[in-house]
RNA sequence: GCGCGGUUAGCUCAGCGGUAGAGCACCUGCCUUACACGCAGGGAGUCACAGGUUCGAACCCUGUACCGCGCACCA
């Protein structure tokens, strides 16, 4: 029962694979249907999670592998601890980005996607989903997301479709969906309305000019009116131009028209409260179809907007021939171009202007004037934030009460409410052909329209007379019911009943406004609760350079290269692909780090170096270098110790007598007592990072550095005494094996059932032998009593013990094999410390390389005398002698820098201790603690004095 | 403009009122029968800056600088 000597985790993946989906490890201990599954236990309390949707289309990027990480650790831990944990996965049908991207494959064909027409472009959308759109669930299996795949789910779906209709409908029948003509976002190149949130602008803005035009008056041509505008093309919309109402330099034009330039149009002047004074030339011009302000403007005063362009902005026949058909960059030098000619061209001054941007297509975003529907989000806003525990006063919100919704860290709740504070409303019609078609039909003639989650019953009678809506949903219109609908809402389906609310929702600050707000205002809307408890708001994944990872930047680290590894040529191919302008150095740093590619590591070690950095800023930086620096390391590490647990189990007799407990089996299990407790208190505080060095310390520095190399020398000791160690060393192993499941769920899989043959094998179990066929569903550890602090701290000392020694031999020149003699008092301050040391004398004069190892009542009577050394510490006096071939100046000098050290620590001591303020103010338990340390540092100081001068002797 | 983070060892970060820490990198010595993807040891920091609160500040408060993120935005 040996394990290979390297770590293969390929092998180890496909294995654990097996055992998971054999054992049904990841199915809810209910049946969507409601029936408990075989052996299931229906009364253990839910713990759900609904997995954020990602892109049908996607791949797996190092966002998907953090946040999905974060998910399967919750999901592991709780399952294990005896809950009824369910994980559903599925995907978003991510409305214009995938019709991009089989818009795009059609284009690359020649086909034009809108000579197909409508029914024949969405088959090709679902074709293309059924070739690519399990890519990415499978990726995540790669990953060991412990879904239950059974409820994988597709926001496109029937069941979720009929939701999306129903909250469709429900919402309008409340009044809280509305439909209008307003200004929107439109991006012309997707052809789309846009939500607000869907729109970037950089915050410095973008280079632009602002243009000074004359606007002649009609009654007398040589007075003009000068507008300032970044938007010229503009202008053939325009319908009035406003001013302030106090603007004393134009109070005599208010009332009067102006000829509009480059048309045979004359425009009314008005005064608006709008306007403001002292930017550009204080006259504004009115285009209320191109402009939001300008619309309001508009309206506040009868004007009736004129639509300049078409959907994809360019000039429409309203404008004069010469400007038609030009798209809108054309058309605005064309513009500049003929007023200057007409010289009312007054000025161009560059300037940066702010320049609302598509998120998705990066074009420009226009305004537009369209029938659109909305979602009046204010009363949906109010309620959310009463859910959380805000209550508005004065006009002010304020947080007044703890709420239903925790976020992590909690910072994220702030920003959160601002965001619904100065909510607006939501424009959720798109003008493209993927997603939810609207449920509303449009008489033909009346213009009267029905919604309904089924066609309307008039519908039905009269379909001649009946169009339904062209237009879709925004796909968060159907992300924002996931929760509830991935469940089976709106039907009472035994899912709903039993795992909703679902528990934790982990995701992105990226989408805290777009998608969290928005599924709490659905829940709490449609079922009047909101759909979770905890939100976790994870780190961004960042490069190494602190860069946001992106394919146009080619700066992506592919999680599954880090898995399974990549070719050189591989690992340029993001760089190559994207093209940036440091290509050529980005390369240039790929082929210096990975001269012969990437070697994967395995998802273990992907997972462990992600919880690892996983800390509570909201970046976190990541290299490929990094997981071999930090995951493999340790994967690696813990396999080679399993390796020799396995090995010492195996070299033991398989029965027989068993000694009692060393102090050092004592120790290691108060350790990871401790450990147990730290993990469970970091994971039930959202401390991933803190999981990850908790379990990284207990493994490596006490387990590895010291228990395992004690037992080395214990396994020697005889039958009985090896059988305890052997039997301790695979408890240990086991209780990691469980405490370290859920970060690295593969590996610990794999070594699970081998552990517990081998110890069956060696008849070393105690009470704690696991009883469930796989490690996923076996029992997490409870934070149990069995730590020991008191041992902690005397086998803290004696580590530094066989510390200060090594030191001592390497300060001293001599030999790491020259073994040397210890006598050991131990100070008043640590007592017990001498029993600890007879308690494990043998191992640890093997371990630290001691030809003798004694405890001594009182100084040794030759003390004084040429030749021994004395070690000072805390907690013990010990002493050595380091024979004739030792160089003493290393030694002396170590010795000066101790006494330094301790005597200004010392001095600080005494300063304050003297200060009559500390000693009255401060805390008393401060104040004994502080005197408790100066009387050890004066004791040490003491015996480094002696030391000193007996080393100075010696010279 | 408003808000939120960050600034601690060469690098990446932890620590958040009472001895400045880890990993990597670096230096020295070791192929010690789990592991050289390793072991043992070592050097390395005015905790961004300036004030304040406190007996005591890396930690709390105020301000400044720089980096990053978000929201808003005047045509």
């Amino acid at each position: 029962m040996n394990l290979p000597p390297r770590f293969d985790a390929e092998a180890v993946e496909r294995e654990a694979w097996e055992r998971w989906t054999r054992a049904r490890a990841f199915e809810s201990e209910v049946d969507p249907e409601g029936a408990p599954r075989p052996g299931g236990d229906p009364d253990r309390e839910p713990f759900t999670v609904v997995i954020p949707p990602p892109n049908v289309t996607g791949r797996l990027h190092m966002g998907h592998a953090l946040n999905n990480t974060i998910q399967d650790v919750l999901v592991r831990y709780r399952r294990m601890d005896g809950r009824d944990a369910l994980w559903v996965p599925g995907t978003d049908h991510a409305g214009i980005s995938t019709q991009t991207v089989v818009r795009k494959h059609l284009d690359a064909r020649g086909v034009d996607y809108r000579a197909l027409g409508r029914e024949a472009f969405i088959e090709q959308v679902w074709a293309w989903r059924e070739r690519y759109g399990g890519v990415i669930l499978e990726q995540l299996r790669k990953l060991g997301a412990s879904c239950d795949f059974r409820r994988t789910r597709f926001t496109l779906d029937e069941g979720l479709s009929r939701a999306v209709r129903r909250v469709f409908c429900a919402l309008h029948d409340r009044g809280l969906i509305y439909r209008g003509k307003r200004v929107v976002n439109w991006c012309p190149v997707d052809r789309t309305a846009l939500s607000d949130d869907e729109v970037e602008t950089a915050p410095e803005g973008e280079p632009g000019h602002l243009w000074s035009i004359a606007y002649p008056l009609a009654d007398d041509p040589n007075e003009r009116l000068v507008v300032a505008t970044t938007r010229p093309e503009t202008l053939f919309g325009d319908v009035a131009v406003a001013v302030h109402p106090d603007d004393e330099r134009y109070r005599s034009f208010v009332g009067r028209r102006v000829r509009l330039p480059l048309t045979d149009r004359t425009i009314p002047v008005i005064a608006d409260h709008g306007v403001e004074r002292e930017f550009g030339t204080g006259a504004l011009k009115i285009t209320p179809a191109h402009d939001p302000h300008d619309f309001e403007i508009g309206e506040r005063h009868g004007l009736t907007p004129r639509n300049v362009m078409n959907e994809d902005a360019s000039l429409n026949r309203e404008v004069p021939p010469p400007f038609r058909g030009l798209d809108r960059f054309r058309a605005r030098d064309e513009a500049v171009r003929a007023l200057e000619a007409e010289g009312l061209l007054e000025a161009v001054t560059p300037r940066r202007v702010p320049l609302g941007r598509a998120q998705r297509s990066g074009a420009p975003i226009e305004y537009r004037l369209s029938d659109q529907w909305f979602v009046r989000m204010r009363p949906l806003a109010d309620r959310a934030l009463e859910a959380s525990g805000w209550e508005k006063s004065g006009g002010e919100w304020t947080k007044a009460s703890e709420g239903g919704l925790r976020f992590h860290p909690a910072r994220w709740e702030r920003v959160y409410a601002r965001w619904l504070i100065g909510i607006r409303d939501w424009t959720i019609s798109r003008q493209i052909w993927w997603g939810h078609r609207i449920p509303a039909w449009h008489h033909r003639e009346t213009g009267e329209v029905r919604v309904g989650v089924d066609t309307p019953p008039e519908v039905r009678r009269d379909p001649e007379a009946w169009r339904q809506d062209e237009d879709v949903l925004d796909t968060w219109f159907s992300s924002w019911l996931w929760p509830m609908s991935t469940l089976g809402w709106p039907e009472e389906t035994p899912d709903l009943a039993r795992y909703y609310p679902t528990s934790v929702l982990s995701t992105d600050k990226g989408i805290l406004f777009f998608w969290v707000a928005r599924m709490n205002f659905a829940g709490l809307e449609m079922t009047g609760r909101l759909p979770y408890r905890d939100v976790y708001i994870h780190p961004t994944v960042l490069d190494e350079r602190g860069a946001v990872m992106s394919k146009s930047k080619g700066n992506g680290v592919d999680p599954l290269a880090v898995i399974s590894g990549a070719s050189l040529d591989e690992l340029k191919r993001p760089v190559e692909e994207a093209r940036p302008s440091n290509a050529a150095e980005l390369l240039r740093r790929i082929e210096r780090a990975f001269p012969s590619g990437f070697e994967g590591v395995g998802a273990d070690a992907l997972r462990f170096t992600l919880v690892r950095l996983c800390s509570e800023g909201q970046e976190m930086r990541l290299s490929l270098a990094k997981f071999h620096e930090i995951g493999r390391r340790f994967l690696t590490k813990f396999w080679n110790a399993s390796r020799f647990v396995f090995l010492s189990i195996s070299s033991v007799d398989a029965d027989g007598e068993i000694a009692g407990p060393s102090p050092e089996d004592r120790w290691i299990r108060s350790r990871a007592a401790s450990c147990t407790r730290d993990v469970r208190s970091a994971l039930d505080g959202f401390d991933f990072a803190g999981v990850g060095s908790v379990l990284y310390r207990f493994v490596r520095n006490d387990f590895c550095d010291w228990y395992v190399e004690l037992a080395k020398a214990r396994m020697r000791t005889g039958p009985a005494a090896a059988r305890r160690t052997a039997a301790t060393l695979g408890s240990v192993l086991n209780r990691v094996l469980h405490l370290l499941h859920p970060v690295a769920p593969f590996v610990t899989e794999m070594l699970y059932p081998r552990l517990r043959a081998a110890m069956d094998a060696r008849t070393l179990w105690e009470e704690d032998r696991p009883g469930a066929e796989v490690l996923a569903r076996s029992r997490f550890p409870a934070a149990d009593a069995m730590s020991e602090p008191e041992l902690e701290d005397r086998f803290a000392a004696l580590r530094r013990l066989v510390t200060a020694v090594r030191k001592l031999r390497a300060d001293a020149g001599l030999p790491p094999d020259r073994k040397l003699p210890v006598e050991v008092r131990e100070s008043p301050e640590l007592p017990g410390f001498a029993a600890l040391v007879e308690g494990c004398r043998a191992p640890v004069a093997a371990l630290g390389r001691f030809s003798r190892l004694g405890t001594l009542a009182e100084a040794p009577a030759e003390e004084a005398s040429a030749g021994a050394i004395r070690i000072v510490d805390p907690g013990f006096v010990a002493w050595t002698r380091l024979g004739e071939a030792a160089d003493l100046s290393a030694v002396r000098k170590r010795v000066g820098a101790q006494r330094r050290r301790i005597a200004k620590q010392a001095a600080a001591c005494r300063r304050r201790l003297a200060d009559h303020r500390f000693v009255e103010r401060a805390d008393p338990a401060v104040v004994a603690a502080q005197r408790t340390r100066l009387a050890s540092f004066a004791s040490q100081e003491d015996r480094l004095t002696a030391l000193a001068a007996q080393l100075e002797a010696r010279s």
